[in-house]
RNA sequence: CGCGGGAUAGAGCAGUAGGUAGCUCGUCGGGCUCAUAACCCGAAGGUCGCAGGUUCGAGUCCUGCUCCCGCUACCA
């Protein structure tokens, strides 16, 4: 197990213009903050970041569509996001949000940088325009007739109907979704990342090093951008909603979301180093970090193409180690949307499943969407709910515990002596750490906690096999302490060993047992991680059954917003 | 259209350097009764997306195709 090493650990910044749902969960969150547990619980320096990105024309719109400011929009959402990340155990060092001043000064401050060095593009281009909205508009919000079919309702950059491509300005009878009004065009000048400059050192940096480092689905991402050739990107935008752009032509123009965004990690960072007392230059500029972005497929590029490449031109700033992306979580066969509300948003979840988040954060690390798109259905949820949490993990811990407090009225029984025949087992419990290890080692998340349940297995097929219950009858009690020893000892491993996955179970257990809480490099088979005479609180059950009924009720809860 | 990822038992996934397919859940049968009717053992169930090819032998290599997802586009 490595440990002594910094990480730098990131989610991506959830934006704030609704609330969060299990894909985000799935997708950036509950491995990150796996990740970021287990590096902490292995004797690493960790810093774990997010925060809420706030900017951008969605927002913007957002907020005009209902009367509100954009102000009132993000505070309202970055409310209800981090309440859910706090509900659902993410264990963030700090939750910054990008409407703080000091990103505003710390992204103004990497704008002006680059500027002053004279790495920027300066381009002037004929973009539409509403004038009665008074603002430029985005492909997306130009809808005419299409050119080519005669469809009414094409994009200004796709016909939905015969899948042309388009430029805003071929359709016919032009109107902005904003007002309806007809869009005018109108010349703008903005600034470019010249990304094609960078080519060679995207080249060397992935090509070369990170074949065999990184996910598939990454690299060959990467891979694929590259051998397009890279474009110059625009990275400021007219809008009335962001950070305004530090420069003296810079009168209406906001930096582009993507372009702050990610300065929103470092600081965030800064925040976090503020609060505590530390320094924040070491997670970022020291080459000896382990720089870790988690995301979503739909970001790849993002962070290991434009991002290293905004840090490679400011100078002195590490690079990711790694970006291991996930790709979607589908929802009963479907897409989850925002829009057709087909989602399940996390703060209805915790109205309805009180106490349950460990349930949830089992189900999206077992079926996560590591290798391809997979899909939560509620039935599957009920499924390993109560077929893997309850009744292997939970169940066997119930049975230890109360075995424990029939024949020893909850005190651990006596130490086995040497001759024990259970060595084997023993062995085998303890390898359980360096397994897992390896595992979320290489971002395998759904094997680590598969094998989390296998410990459990393992302790169930012991008790299963050994059958303390007759032998107590029997009267050979030596050995029934042997065995509920040694199943005791599973017991506070499965603690341990399930901090990083479920963090409130592996809390609950520690109580329970009177645990304390032990970095993993320090577990070893010569010592034990529960003592004779120790004593064991009453059992409690750490996972409830969960009814039909209650699965009924969230699919017509489903299929009613539909 | 181009590029990337995926397609393996009813469901979700493993399959390392090519050698007659594994795991978890579900189903069926048995055992046990300490336990949240939980646990343990056994069985059934797959022409490995389709079509060719290389090879003594291919889920694994090559070619073509189909379907799903993403990127390519100021939807962040």
């Amino acid at each position: 197990m490595i440990s002594n090493q910094r990480y730098t650990i990131t989610s991506a910044l959830p934006y704030t213009n609704g609330p969060l749902h299990i894909g985000h969960l799935a997708g950036a969150y509950i491995p990150a903050d796996i990740y970021a547990r287990f590096k902490r619980i292995t004797g690493n320096d960790v810093v774990y970041i997010c925060g809420s990105d706030e900017h951008g024309v969605a927002i913007s719109i957002r907020a005009k569509a209902e009367k509100k400011s954009p102000k009132q929009i993000i505070d309202k959402y970055h409310t209800i996001i981090k309440n859910s990340f706090e509900s659902f155990g993410i264990s963030f060092d700090n939750y910054s949000r990008t409407s703080n001043k000091i990103h505003h000064e710390t992204a103004s401050k990497f704008f002006d940088d680059l500027e002053r060095k004279n790495l920027f593009e300066i381009k002037t281009s004929k973009q539409l325009f509403d004038p009665k909205e008074n603002q430029f508009l985005a492909d997306r919000f130009v809808e005419g007739t299409c050119p080519k079919c005669g469809y009414e309702h094409a994009y200004g950059d796709q016909c939905e109907n015969c899948g042309s491509s388009l430029n805003p300005t071929d359709l016919i009878n032009p109107k902005s979704k904003l007002s309806g009004e007809k869009p005018v065009l109108k010349e703008t000048t903005h600034w470019y990342l010249p990304l094609g400059d960078y080519e060679n050192f995207i080249k060397e940096w992935i090509i070369k090093d990170k074949k065999n480092k990184w996910k598939v689905n990454v690299y060959g991402q990467v891979k694929s951008w590259i051998d397009l050739g890279l474009e110059s990107r625009a990275i400021t935008r007219d809008l009335d909603w962001g950070i305004p752009v530090p420069h003296k032509d810079g009168n209406g123009k906001v930096l582009y979301v993507w372009f702050d965004a990610p300065i929103g990690y470092i600081s965030s960072t800064k925040e976090w180093a503020e609060k505590n007392g530390k320094d924040w230059r070491p997670y970022w500029k020291d080459p000896k970090t382990k720089l870790i972005h988690f995301i979503g497929k739909d970001n790849i590029v993002f962070h290991s193409i434009i991002f290293p490449i905004i840090l490679k031109a400011k100078g002195e700033y590490i690079l990711p180690d790694n970006v291991p992306a996930n790709e979607f979580l589908n929802l009963e066969g479907e897409k989850i949307s925002t829009s057709k509300n087909w989602a399940i948003w996390l703060h209805e979840y915790l109205v309805d499943f009180p106490g349950m988040e460990d349930s949830l954060r089992y189900v999206l690390t077992v079926n996560a969407p590591e290798s391809k798109d997979n899909d939560f259905t509620w039935k599957d949820f009920q499924a390993r709910n109560n077929n893997e949490l309850v009744a292997i993990l939970g169940n066997f811990i119930n049975r230890v515990l109360v075995l424990t407090h029939k024949y020893y009225l909850g005190i651990v029984p006596k130490q086995i002596d040497k001759n024990c025949k259970d060595f084997k087992i023993i062995n085998e419990i303890f390898s359980y750490p360096e397994k897992i290890s390896k595992s979320l080692d290489n971002f395998k998340f759904r094997e680590g906690i598969n094998t989390l349940l296998d410990l459990a297995r393992l302790g169930n097929k012991y008790l299963a096999e050994e059958e303390p219950w007759k032998l107590i009858k029997l009267g050979k009690e030596e050995r029934v302490s042997e065995i509920m020893f040694i199943s005791l000892q599973t017991c506070a491993m499965l603690a341990i060993l399930s901090e990083p996955f479920l963090p409130k179970t592996s809390k609950k257990l520690e109580n329970i047992l009177n645990l304390k809480r032990i970095d993993w490099n320090h577990i070893s088979k010569t010592k034990f991680l529960i003592n004779p005479d120790q004593r064991i609180n009453e059992p409690e059950l750490i996972f409830r059954k969960i009814e039909d009924e209650e699965i009924e009720k969230q699919l017509n809860k489903l299929k009613g917003s539909d």
